[in-house]
DNA sequence: ATGGCGTCCGTACCATGGTACGGAGTCAAG
DNA sequence: CTTGACTCCGTACCATGGTACGGACGCCAT
């Protein structure tokens, strides 16, 4: 199962070595036993399947909009299988994403608005910036 | 004209000092000349009406989603009355709250159905942590 | 003329999610 | 057995929009 190398698992995941090296230190990733070498020294460390899932989790995740922190109780969760608090931890979500969905379609509207009074001809200054005075 | 002192400007526009102070070394904000003082020393800086519908113009610009960059640009517009320039930018940044939103309600729709299910029942891991795997 | 608050300014630090760099070690092929 | 690619690791840096700190100085009232 010890598959790939840090570069194979990021090719895997879509992303660069840098990152899977920054979910690391993040706590994100575990980090595997290395290979130790002829000389006593420590080789190569080796990633399998299990790492490969934990990384498109992570991916996932964050397509969802959750933080890295957040993720980070996610995967600790996903051990447990506490769905009641998964379940939360996804309703607060939810209701960001409303908020934040509200919020972008507020300044949306409003600036497509001013944009067609801007376009209609007139004179003087454009009203986009005339509004953004008061 | 000279009537607020910096404190009394970052209070009539609803953020701190050290905004201002930031804007200023953003090049946002003029910074205005110090009354000499008595023996000669720079005193200290006085702001008017200018200043507060500058702060004014981007606190709203930021409300619509502009970085302070590209409000760096719009004020720089403001004194040129290029309308056509001003439309552009508008329009660049409505399509990306267009992509913000779509994405924000894709991530919306997947993560509440996925709370749906792990809500009704069932045995097993809950399916928002096994959907993250794939 | 002295206390105390406010200003001025440079500089450092914060969160977030990475990205880059440099030196040493490792490994496989030629 | 050397070359070259890759890995390991610590550390520093990036963008973005601020926030905090510390010392020197300004200004006003008592």
């Amino acid at each position: 199962m010890g598959e790939w190398t840090i570069a194979g698992l990021a090719r895997e995941g879509g992303v660069g070595v840098e990152t899977i090296r920054y979910y690391q230190r993040r706590g994100l990733m575990p980090l595997p036993e290395r290979a130790p070498g002829p000389g006593g020294a420590g080789g190569i460390r080796r990633y399998g399947e299990g790492d490969v899932r934990r990384l498109r989790f992570i991916r996932s995740a964050q397509g969802a909009g959750f933080t890295l922190e957040q993720i980070g109780e996610l995967l600790a969760l996903d051990a447990t299988d506490d769905r009641a608090r998964v379940r939360e931890l996804a309703g607060t979500r939810i209701a960001a994403l409303d908020a934040q969905i509200a919020e972008l379609q507020k300044a949306r509207g409003s600036l497509a608005q001013l944009a067609g009074k801007c376009g209609s001809g007139g004179d003087g200054p454009c009203p986009i910036l005339v509004s953004f005075e008061s």
